[in-house]
DNA sequence: CTCCGCATGTAAGCTGTTACATGATTCA
DNA sequence: TGAATCATGTAACAGCTTACATGCGGAG
């Protein structure tokens, strides 16, 4: 029920067509939060129809109309509402750790080049998140307000990759070591 | 679709009956992968019809009886086969980045009491990690196999809720300094 | 004239959640 | 007698994914 929310969101900062914000959720807020561009258009109506946001259509030169969707009051009500009210825990999910610990129903071997694979992907996500800092906050301690938000956001993703790193690193360490012992 | 891959590694490690299966994964392998009832029931009998388990109805003392399920051959196959197959990049989906991100556009005390009941909270489940891991492996330095990926899964938990709590106190006390400043 | 990008959708199917249902036994 | 636990389900709905569909304009 969280779709319709960060469309919100992504409406507040600055109003959208349905592509716009289908580009939106594939970086920037879609590092958090992903959607296509079907259930984007889908929940667009529904949320015009709940008068959350509405749409104007706009004539551009060369190309399709669009509509652009822009958030009305109930909208912004809407928003504070949701912003308020307690977010239910959210249960990890996560493929990878079930295959690790299924890793002996399986090839070994296979299981840790997955556990090299995603090394190396968050690896490059990091490398995105840290290039999106320097790049956007160079100086973040005189931040404050929306900028101070973003930039708070993208730390949390850049140590939610590190996470990553450090576990994947752990992992194929630890199972190194015991293979290289039982090999003695 | 790794519901069922779940519930084959759960019935690799030990035969269990639909509420067998339930309460682990309301804990153990629950930390990682979480299933309600219902869909348990669903995707076993999904599964008895593809052949993946058996099942053997089991006749107790003083209560009803119940249907006990086992892992096939074709079973155990197509766990090999799934734990061998790459694993798709699971797009991180947090709906508290997405309040912290908006948190202009509504009540920034009450989005500052989202954060600290959320710390919290991850303080809790970290205590709970780390009473497991200490009772169950005091000395990890000589784990191998089966009882090393399980404490490498438990590991990654603990570094989880660690992420949590560095980032939380990181957006607490950034905002901290940002309103004391205000306040000068 | 074909392919690509822009722009908006529909339809089918699977997964997950919420609510409801049944029948037995044990305990207070 | 009434509540709680054991044990297994059904039904309805919401959400997400995958595939398909349409039509316009510009570039090569």
């Amino acid at each position: 029920m969280a779709l319709e929310h960060a469309i919100l969101v992504s409406l507040s900062e600055r109003a959208a067509s349905g592509l716009d914000l289908t580009r939106r959720f594939d970086k920037s807020i879609g590092y958090f939060w992903t959607a296509s561009h079907q259930q984007i258009y889908r929940t667009l109506s529904r949320m015009e129809k709940d008068g959350w946001v509405r749409s104007e259509v706009v004539a551009q030169q060369g190309r399709p109309d669009k509509k652009v969707y822009d958030v009305t009051a109930a909208g912004r009500e809407e928003l504070g509402r949701w912003l308020a009210a307690p977010t239910p825990a959210q249960p990890l999910r996560s493929e990878l750790m079930v295959k690790f610990r299924a890793a002996s129903y399986g090839d070994r071997e296979q299981v840790l080049d997955l556990a090299r694979a995603k090394l190396a992907e968050h690896r490059d996500l990091l490398a995105l998140y840290e290039g999106i800092e320097q790049r956007d906050f160079p100086k973040p301690d005189g931040l404050a307000g929306r900028e101070l938000d973003m930039y708070l956001v993208l730390r949390g993703g850049v140590r939610m990759e590190q996470f990553w790193i450090d576990w994947l690193t752990e992992y194929l360490d630890a199972h190194t070591r015991a293979h290289t012992k039982d090999e003695r």
